[in-house]
DNA sequence: CTCTATGTTTACCGATCGGTACACTTTGCA
DNA sequence: TGCAAAGTGTACCGATCGGTAAACATAGAG
């Protein structure tokens, strides 16, 4: 299990796919950005498409550690995190690269919702909405579940509305939001 | 000014990149699956984008027309029109083709903010705003613009989780969410 | 020292991309 | 009746699409 080429190729085409969208980067693209040759490429993944999913894999697994971190980081409490997820998201929302979600993304150039793409896109969410609804859990608020719910609709929406870009400060806007819905959950 | 055959291009035009997206949508395809000929698209509209952004206007106008006149067939009072504004994206969530937001699906495939079609998608979410706010202030609610740009986090976020569809009814969670706010914002 | 895995370059495949040229047909109106 | 606007089919343009073939370079391990 050698790390390096296989993993620089996935790395560097994430940031191709996050900066101009899939179906617009193209392989020539990709190997000319990389400087990793096509036939490398294709020596590792059989597809685009195969790539494309273990690009989302590793944005995955980069994102859920980034924000779970940074949430415990910034607050002590499972009820405080909960809030402080929104201050994660805006710090994220105020980097001069951000352009929105990658799965919201990949879920809208790849609408079959059999698709491996979007399949794999809505899976990210489930595994999301797992965690914060364990840790609306363990902050003992009422109805665990539907309020995470509702903390994540904020959360889908400020990320659409920053890269939207017709308002001053979503994720600000969520927290407020989201301050409310807990405290109505309180028990 | 002769109607028809321009706006019925636009109009099948819609749907083909409403179902496909905008890049997967090719101008063959289109004359074929519209009948129209591609000599008369291009006699129509100098390029793609410019059929884009007509359809996009015609979407615009569609929708928010949809949308307005259905939150007021649901509720009488704004404040009742606000709630019902879920119910109305509820019904639309159900219906056979829903693939969620046009709009995010067309600043997701042209990303960058000073690009036309990302500027009038943006543009679609601001008429959205004024209108929402409006209604916030004619309930009579405390801090209507705060307030309207909440409940429309909802609303983005329910769009956007109706199509990645890992939940089973974000309408009425993000309902349920708005009433408490709304609730909250009493004066 | 050789074998094998991993990488490279270059050229190519058929299909499709957005867009155009050109000659022809239909149709509403004066 | 005749003319112009609007629409048609067909064929084409160079560029790019995802993906492949073949011959060659490099390097670590037995």
């Amino acid at each position: 299990m050698r790390p390096t080429k296989r993993d620089e190729l996935v790395q560097q085409a994430l940031q191709a796919f996050y900066r101009n969208g899939f179906q617009a980067t193209g392989m020539d693209m990709l190997a000319a950005e990389t400087g990793i040759s096509k036939t490398s490429m294709y020596k590792h993944f059989r597809t685009k498409e195969d790539l494309i999913l273990a690009v989302l894999r590793l944005r995955d697994e980069h994102f859920r550690n980034w924000l779970y971190r940074r949430m415990e980081e910034l607050a002590e409490t499972p009820r405080q995190q909960l809030i402080a997820m929104f201050d994660a998201l805006e710090e994220w929302f105020a980097e001069p690269g951000y352009r929105g979600c990658m799965f919201i993304k990949a879920s809208s150039e790849y609408q079959d919702a059999n698709h491996p793409i979007h399949k794999q896109s809505a899976e990210h969410k489930r595994m999301l909405e797992i965690h914060i609804t364990d840790l609306a859990r363990k902050a003992g608020l009422r109805d665990a579940d539907a309020l995470a719910r509702q903390l994540l609709l904020l959360k889908e929406g400020a990320m659409v509305t920053a890269h939207l870009g017709h308002t001053a400060n979503p994720a600000q806007d969520a927290k407020a939001a989201a301050i409310q819905l807990i405290e109505a959950h309180r028990q």
